[in-house]
DNA sequence: TTCGCCGGTTGAGACGATTCAAAAGAATCT
DNA sequence: AGATTCTTTTGAATCGTCTCAACCGGCGAA
């Protein structure tokens, strides 16, 4: 209702709205008594600065946009927090978006977050080689690609996914498992095929005694894993894998349920391996053994490298950043007792 | 870099500016000629709209804010999934803030969303009757509180803690337990009041014989509730609690965690209710029994009362609506063998 | 006295889109 | 042909803030 603008402060300060505009961005260059009656005249206003007024005129804005793959799953949100407390260090505003796996949200709020000019924009894409990267870059808005591969138009971040695989696969055999699943998404999810990719090196490594298998389901949550550990447990014993590997940890608690809805021992009948090592695979039904990324790092470093960018346009070259995971071994994975 | 204007597509197609606008906002009053030659002139320009500019000229935005406690927590991670969904259906933009129950950051979001000028904000407060409410709603800026009570100012959405609490003490009674305890978090937080007050309710309608405790954490954390599992291991058999009930899943989660290290059994040695019903729950050690809350529905609510407000200011009248939570019995509370 | 300087202050453009009264064109009717 | 509608298009004003060249008054130096 009662939004108050510059000039009626000034007004009531009875100075021009140049001085203001001065008293709300550089006070030291007013002198202090006027300062001091612009603060009054502001304070019993209620007047609040139209930071859209503002944004429009000097060009650039102090928020950047987070589009992640999917907020129901606290890896991403991790990640988020780690992006916001260093964003926060600069005075800076992070505005989370939640793609939900779907191309036609990411690409509507690509859309939205470029119409607000942000400064940058960090995005998890949904597919390897996201059909808008080229444009939205080449029309000015910095962007950095978290959690997948580089493609020199901008910096990246990322885990070794393929690395991951590969320790999650020698452990297993390590631990006398011959007949192993994996369990993933949608294989246009780069992510994952490395992962799978990964976890196949593994077994390739241990000669042919080592069976593998993978299964699919439509998406990397909670009710995926468990529909495929439906499938695994209807599976006479003697077909069933004695191992899982999941493409994230979402899909190994499903799992996990679904093993203890049909009675079967994890990690005795069947071992489980998730992969992310969020917060919640340590208090599973069964202790979770987890590859683990370094969440917030990946969010910081994302921002960091933006930030860099924004800060000196020209003299900036991409980079892509790479991590690498480890593996925590916790009671899904115990010892077989046969190995 | 070479962001385009109105002006430059309105030189390239020959028409003025007001028609580039017109096309843009009501295409059907302008001939499909030169609303196709506008259009081209578009795509070859690689023309992005300049939001900042349009709300600024419109005065409205169409994105709404959603202040949240701890998105560490998935059930905030729901409600605002809820909020997105209906928000989405009516072209808004839901951008998410964590106060991460820090009074400071929650101040530093609703600062930065009024200079923003968005079209409302939801927040879930930290404290019982912030102190920014009334100013922050007389300047003009619509706000929904969630999860909180209200306080006439604005609309709320809100569960009946007070009937959780009572719902999970009913439960403990019935099921023989004498000695039950609850752990909390800042006794500030109304929702926890509440929680407690419910539960002191339902153990006072037991008459005498049952003895209720109290303990609190910094936070409504999986550490805040392990801390207190910690200590109450820590207490000789004979005068720990035979039950708990936990202010949140996190915490009852952080406690279940402190029972295992602990070599404690539940619900054997100690039962566990939680609060909120977040997915993994069920997916916890040993399942938990919680109470539940309508998480999405909650977050759909606040959008609704949001958008009706913002469509009809003055025919519109605050509304506070409440919704029932219920209980939901898992292993954590199962039957005493002593009861 | 004049000049230059300096800390403060002013006010007239931007910034990029929307809006709307009015002009221009096209079509219809006498 | 002229008058009357109806459809398109135009262009100037506007939103609220920032920026920057210009201005002002006072002071010290010449």
């Amino acid at each position: 209702m009662a939004t108050r603008n510059i000039k009626e402060v000034a007004q009531l300060a009875r100075v021009s709205v140049g001085t203001v505009s001065n008293v709300l961005n550089r006070p030291e260059i007013v002198s202090p008594a006027t300062r001091e009656r612009v603060f009054e005249a502001i304070k019993k206003l209620g007047f609040v600065r139209n930071e859209v007024a503002r944004h429009l005129r000097v060009g650039r804005s102090r928020t950047v946009g987070l589009v992640v793959l999917d907020v129901a799953n606290p890896f991403f949100v991790d990640v988020a927090q780690g992006a916001e407390a260093l964003a926060d260090e600069h005075d800076t505003m992070v505005v989370l978006c939640n793609s939900a796996g779907d191309p036609g949200r990411e690409r509507r709020h690509l859309d939205q977050l470029e119409q607000q000019r942000v400064m940058g924009i960090l995005v998890t894409p949904i597919e390897a080689e996201p059909p808008w990267l080229e444009e939205l870059v080449a029309r000015g808005t910095p962007v950095v690609l978290v959690d997948s591969p580089a493609t020199g138009l901008q910096c990246s971040v990322a885990v070794d996914d393929r690395l991951g695989g590969q320790l999650a696969g020698a452990h297993l055999v390590e631990r006398g498992h011959r007949r192993i699943m994996f369990a993933g998404g949608p294989p246009s999810v780069k992510q994952v095929a490395d992962r799978h990719a990964g976890l196949a090196t593994a077994v390739a490594a241990a000669g042919g005694a080592v069976e593998l298998r993978a299964s699919t389901a439509p998406a990397l949550t909670v009710a995926g894993g468990r529909a495929i550990g439906e499938r695994v447990a209807a599976l006479p014993p003697g077909a069933r894998p004695t191992a899982v590997f999941c493409a994230n940890d979402m899909m190994a608690l499903g799992f996990l349920q679904a093993m203890a809805a049909h009675g079967l021992r994890v990690p005795e009948d069947l071992a489980i391996i998730g992969y992310d090592d969020i917060d919640f695979a340590a208090a599973a039904a069964v202790p979770l053994s987890s590859v683990r990324q370094p969440r917030e790092l990946l969010g910081r470093t994302a921002i960091d490298l933006l930030l860099e960018e924004v800060a000196e346009p020209e003299r900036h070259r991409h980079r892509q950043v790479i991590f690498q995971p480890d593996l925590v071994v916790r009671e899904s994975s115990a010892p077989r007792r046969d190995g």
